[in-house]
DNA sequence: CAAGATAGTTATGAATAGTAACTAATATGC
DNA sequence: GCATATTAGTTACTATTCATAACTATCTTG
């Protein structure tokens, strides 16, 4: 085997970008299990906790999840009490997310944990570095967004 | 709902990570069907042509695949008579890995094709822009990894 | 008010990833 | 040289995540 097996592939930003990721997902994955959380129910709990009384299909359009695969989600959340469902007054089809005091405290706890791994994983990138690499990732996702936007129109009477 | 609904999550370079890889594997998947591969089949496909007479288990530690989850995927590939799996000479347990004729024609279109890809993906980041963010994805896989690797060390007698 | 749209849910399926246990072949140690 | 352990590949099974269709109950609109 060749010292370098994978050289065509690491030419392509998605194939060292999947592979960082996967690092990543690793460790914030073992960060977060002592806090009864994983990457997805972390990452919705937060959103709510940004944004008290958002509805479901605010969330799963902000976090890209179907609104299917939220139910079992919020579900959780839920019976642990972290957070609550609470019908809206002006529309009663609609559910208000709040995060509970009780899951204030394990969001907050979990972000300042999610907070110290990515610093570690960041190890080695300066503060430039690392804002460069926001400012890419986020270009990267808006060139995406925009082809499909592209297909959208062209596909629009 | 607030105008930047996860704030809070987007201080995190994985999560920035996760959206633009979504991005990219929407746009490469969308890229790889009309050659009849998906991501996964793609690269085992590249990595084999860029080593031919590889071994299913050190392929499966290329792409950190588990070996029984490759099975399937060299078993679609051998299907398509896209790869052959022969039996080494030196060790009759091992297979030695290579791709085809066929393989190697739609392999190298479909490379052709990713990188197409890729550059549309990266669109509005400069050479220098591309370089460092590989650089950095690939600080951050090793810093990952290196995490891993000192839980060994230390489990080690 | 009837018709259509929307919020949430249920049921279901596909793709990926992970573990345990098996077989056949090889390597090791006494 | 042979018993033992290890390795290569496989099978079977499970868990997660993600995607789609169809249902209910409410709301909106013509």
């Amino acid at each position: 085997m060749s010292e370098r097996p994978d050289r065509t592939l690491r030419r392509f930003l998605g194939y060292d970008m999947k592979r960082a990721f996967a690092a990543i997902q690793a460790d914030v994955t073992a960060v977060l299990a002592p806090h009864g959380l994983r990457m997805l129910t972390y990452s919705v709990l937060t959103v709510i906790r940004d944004n008290p009384g958002l509805r479901q299909s605010q969330l799963s359009e902000i976090l890209l999840i179907e609104r299917p695969n939220l139910v079992l989600i919020l579900d959780e959340l839920e019976g642990l009490d972290w957070i609550s469902r609470t019908r809206a007054r002006d529309d009663r089809r609609a559910y208000e997310l709040r995060v509970t005091l009780k899951g204030r405290r394990v969001c907050d706890r979990a972000t300042a944990a999610v907070a110290d791994h990515d610093t570690r994983m960041a190890d080695g990138l300066t503060a430039a570095d690392r804002q460069a690499l926001h400012l890419a990732l986020n270009r990267i996702e808006s060139n995406g967004r925009s082809s499909h936007d592209d297909a959208d129109q062209l596909s629009r009477p």
